[in-house]
DNA sequence: GTGTGCAGATTGGTTGGACCATTGGACCAC
DNA sequence: GTGGTCCAATGGTCCAACCAATCTGCACAC
């Protein structure tokens, strides 16, 4: 006998209603990512629900990072939303250990490759002069502190991965970005961590203004490498916990 | 001055506070996914918040999908928590329009390459004699079908990544996994899609064979380059929309 | 003019209490 | 056993109020 012959069955979805709803008003009225939507409490009128179902559902938006919500100010949207979206609710167990970060690492050297290679691929002049003015800019600080600038140094990858054509570059790495930085807070011991990777941003950039991807997957994962030795050599001093 | 010496302090993050307690509580008690925890009313009396900020923080959680509530029954753990997870919440937008399909297959080609890498470098003889074992699998199921069956070709795939020794490969590819499922439900009017993929997954298999993380890197590249050239055929075809 | 500071309105965040709908177990009649 | 009934427990929804952060605009000092 088939069991799935008999799905279960679909009764009440309030929020999850409201969240329909929203879908559909945000489409009709054309809203961009950044724009503010109604307040809760317009929703719950309008909606004929209770002010706390609307902010259930705002809630589950929230977490999936669609909508940021401002105390005082309104609830604003953070990315694009469609009828027939895909969560990929990936929750990455890890934090401060060896393993972990080596793990993230891995994934950022395979998108990070990928993302190079394709910018040179697709970079038009104006994408070009856009990357080197965020390359001059970072090599200066760089100068001006004797030492990587997360900040600075995080603007010219992400012109990188915008310039390839898929956010989703974008919205991986950065995901797995705040997990370094976190990191990052507590001093790793190698004073100069990440002095190893500056020379190949600009091998990358060149790379990509010659509009060689094979060359740019390259160098991107040259820098990666150096900052994975730095982690290694990082790990050895403190002798960071590794998981089993 | 350096603005990353003031981070934005922190003020109230009340069901923050309740997923912190909630996470340490599940490794006070060595909670499995599938067994349940406290009820919101109690949650809401021992943490001292109110149960409609316990229901928030759930509520977001159960977005994320870590848990799973059941009216009457009660809250139940869905998967493994720790203290510092890194969420990822990737939002695809759309679903059939080439374009969306496209920029998943991007992410795809970095990681699967790279998987490939690291699988040839990491390779036990026991992965390897596993990992064939998959192989001659789906090659009798392509035989015998006279196509590509994704079942087992997914089968085969999974094999690299966990030898890769890195879980996240497969936990992010799997995600992205499910929208090309929907995707080849209605079939693409290219009835022999997948075929020109077939011969690459032995060609991969013995670059991992021979230890060569290079070539393993190379010949996944040409596995999903046929990939892609079979959803241009598909989109040409069906005159798939793709966004603007 | 400029900008500084205060007051009020707006908006999300939290609270406590109430009731509904579903679930699952205990109990009972047959 | 089998099926039905009842009931306590639990998540779902609602309401009304207040708190806290933010924004806006006006008055005032310079």
């Amino acid at each position: 006998m088939d069991q799935n012959s008999l799905p279960p069955i679909q009764t009440t979805a309030r929020d999850d209603a409201v969240l329909k709803a929203l879908v559909g008003f945000v489409r009709a009225e054309s809203l961009q990512p950044g724009e503010r939507l109604p307040t809760e409490r317009i929703l719950a009128e309008r909606l004929k629900v209770s002010r706390n179902t609307v902010r259930e559902a705002l809630t589950r938006w929230e977490g999936l990072g669609l909508v940021e919500r401002r105390q005082g100010s309104g609830t604003y949207l953070k990315a694009a939303v469609s009828p027939d979206m895909l969560h990929l609710p990936l929750t990455l167990a890890g934090g401060n250990d060896f393993t972990s970060l080596m793990q993230t690492l891995e994934i950022r050297r395979a998108l990070e490759a990928e993302a190079a290679a394709l910018c040179a691929e697709r970079a038009s002049a104006a994408d070009i002069a856009e990357i080197e003015r965020k390359l001059d800019i970072m090599e200066q600080a760089f100068r001006t502190r004797d030492g990587m600038s997360s900040e600075e140094d995080w603007e010219f990858h992400q012109a990188i991965y915008r310039v390839s054509g898929n956010p989703l570059f974008e919205q991986i790495i950065a995901a797995m970005h705040e997990l370094f930085h976190r990191f990052w807070e507590h001093p790793l011991g190698v004073r100069d961590f990440g002095h190893a990777s500056f020379p190949y941003h600009r091998t990358i950039y060149e790379r990509i203004a010659a509009r060689d991807p094979q060359g740019a997957r390259n160098e991107a994962l040259k820098l990666i490498a150096t900052v994975e030795d730095d982690l290694k050599r990082g790990a050895a001093k403190l002798k960071l916990p590794s998981r089993t």
